[in-house]
DNA sequence: AGTGAGATGGCCT
DNA sequence: GGCCATCTCACTA
């Protein structure tokens, strides 16, 4: 199990999205462990992208850790009741993210066999106790980390396919910044 | 299996 | 007031 260097989330979102596909993230919450392998994630491409949240250089409380150097934890508050979790790209200058959509549990669940537990980034956020608590983390923290085990994927088993809920994007909304392990049955949608 | 509504809060005109 | 990077449940058929 590698540490990653902060360099690794210096870099073209897109490919830090794709690279990330086969990471182990692991949370600390009240004596737990969570671990899971991310198996999909989305690309939000900052200031000129019209579905990321930073939009327009928008800087507000919410979107404050979007600014933070690459390698932090973006979460936000969706629809009221669900929490989503961003991983922060590039760097201060650049508020771009990876949205963490689906993973496969590793350890630390009851219902691990169950393959949708983790599809979708709400379900994610819920059942790993990931909450606006962890937004702003450092992704080597004692209780928030990403880790490399080695786990290989074929670029041509990285499915690219558009973003999910981003119709009000205009030119953006069909983009190819969806990214999933090809035949995974924990990602949140088969079709594209 | 596919559609539609409701939950619910932060942030925007 | 309306929209949202969502999910679940209840309905249709």
């Amino acid at each position: 199990m590698k540490k990653i260097p902060f360099s690794f989330y210096d870099r073209d979102t897109k490919q830090v999205a794709k690279d990330l596909l086969g990471k182990i993230l692991i949370h600390k919450h009240n004596g737990k462990t969570f671990c899971v392998r991310i198996v999909e994630t989305e690309a939000y491409l900052g200031i000129t992208d019209r579905a990321c949240h930073t939009f327009g250089n928008k800087n507000t409380p919410r979107t404050r850790s979007m600014y933070l150097a690459g390698g932090h934890a973006y979460v936000y508050l969706i629809y009221g009741m669900y929490y989503c979790l961003n991983v922060v790209t590039r760097d201060e200058k650049k508020p771009e993210a990876v949205l963490i959509r689906a993973a496969e549990a590793i350890y630390g669940f009851n219902k691990a066999k169950d393959h949708k537990l983790m599809a979708g980034p709400g379900k994610l956020c819920r059942e790993m106790k990931i909450t606006k608590t962890e937004d702003g983390l450092a992704l080597d923290s004692e209780t928030l980390q990403i880790l490399d085990d080695n786990f290989k994927i074929k670029k041509s088993h990285i499915i690219e396919c558009p973003r999910i809920g981003v119709n009000y994007a205009q030119e953006h909304k069909d983009l190819l910044l969806r990214f999933y392990i090809k035949d995974n049955p924990c990602v949140s949608k088969k079709y594209c």
